[in-house]
DNA sequence: CATGAGTTATGATTTAAATCATAGCCTGAA
DNA sequence: TTCAGGCTATGATTTAAATCATAACTCATG
């Protein structure tokens, strides 16, 4: 088996379904690169297809009028997007950008939904998958609502690191996935702000900025 | 059919299955009243029944630590809340509040388990029912990161107005379903600065704010 | 290794909104 | 019908964060 295959066995969405499956779901998919820094669509656009990431990360964000940008979410290996076109949408309501090389594998909505109907399973999953985020925006709409920028700094920190981030003896090792510009429009604040408030809780021993965008994240971090 | 059927008909869950099947729903189904403000259940509990409303108003809300609310969502007749429980937690992360008087059902987690694989269709109902929340809560997320108090104030005349707005000739109608002060913790502002918006909007005559909480919405009220 | 573009930090200033304070207003109960 | 208590509006003040400005750092590239 070479390494096409991965994107439909690595994705939760599948897991319940054999090689078999597999392989014939396998070859309903094409493959796409994208470059870092690459558009992979643009809000407002029709969509017909849903993008399973192979490697690589992507944001999923908005733009105000006055030109904005809130990012929804960051994706990574495993995870999935488009996938409302199945139940709402005929368009987008959100644009999507490589933020480094990423490899995907796009399922065409009619596809998937012949898919889903002879594999209810895969209902199931979509199900635990949709919860799942629900959960996670609207513990962030109460995080935008309610917190003041040291708290939603905080908060940043600790989704990054149960994440991403890596165990040491000192505390928790994360390396950050976008600028500060970029982390702070995923919280809804100012480069500026989200920058003092990391001094201050770095002059407050609660946390490191290392070189290379890593944070090491002491551990009396809380919320 | 007596009026405690209407719950089981009226929930859009259940729209594909026939006369029989929902007889047989109706029969796991308990009902429950609530009078106004009573708390129907507290964040953190564990949870073990899908509630329906029958008639009235919900509010879902959290707390944060220093004691401010954060509305999540307002609901109404139809509507269904702590489904998360089906696919995720087995506590609640938010709070439930009767913000008038309330009848409603309740379906247990097991139940409902079997129902949904008796009857596959109600899976689809939910896939739809939970991907419109998520892309509500979506752009709110997107409105409290980037909106200033003015365009939260018109979008939530718009929302109210899409939701619950008859149309008049001078405009739609529609009646505030909270106070200033549960408005505004909707929106993620003070209840202040929400009531100074809404007489500017007055000042520019784009809404009228009438007695018994009721606000006409004019032509020309865009985000 | 030097250069420069992009990124980050941080000081100064402005600003929107929160907070504080209070007066006027409804509305529903007596 | 009056009264009281919650609700709403609005002025005054404070405050957190945005914005503006710029210096310092990082790192990729020639």
């Amino acid at each position: 088996m070479d390494k096409k295959d991965l994107c439909v066995s690595k994705v939760p969405l599948f897991n319940d379904l054999d090689f078999d499956k597999l392989k014939k779901i396998n070859k309903l998919v094409k493959h796409r690169k994208y470059s870092k820094d690459e558009i992979i669509f643009m809000e407002g656009q029709p969509a017909q297809n849903i993008h399973i990431i192979n490697s690589g990360r992507v944001k999923i964000f908005t733009t105000s009028s006055e030109g904005k940008e809130y990012i929804i979410r960051l994706l990574e290996e495993g995870d999935f997007f488009g996938e409302l076109i199945l139940f709402k949408e005929d368009t987008v309501s959100y644009s999507a950008k490589a933020i480094t090389e990423v490899s995907s594998c796009l399922i065409n909505k009619n596809d998937l939904e012949n898919l889903i109907e002879e594999n209810p399973a895969i209902s199931q999953e979509f199900l635990t998958a949709l919860s799942s985020r629900l959960k996670n925006i609207e513990d962030k709409a109460h995080s935008l609502a309610l917190d003041d920028a040291k708290q939603k700094t905080i908060k940043l920190l600790n989704n990054l690191a149960s994440e991403t981030g890596t165990p040491k003896e000192e505390g928790t090792l994360i390396e950050l996935p976008l600028t500060r510009e970029g982390l702070a429009n995923l919280m809804g604040m100012s480069q500026e702000t989200l920058s003092r408030k990391l001094s201050e809780l770095e002059k407050q021993d609660k946390i490191e900025l290392l070189s290379g965008r890593k944070v090491l994240i002491k551990e009396d971090l809380i919320i």
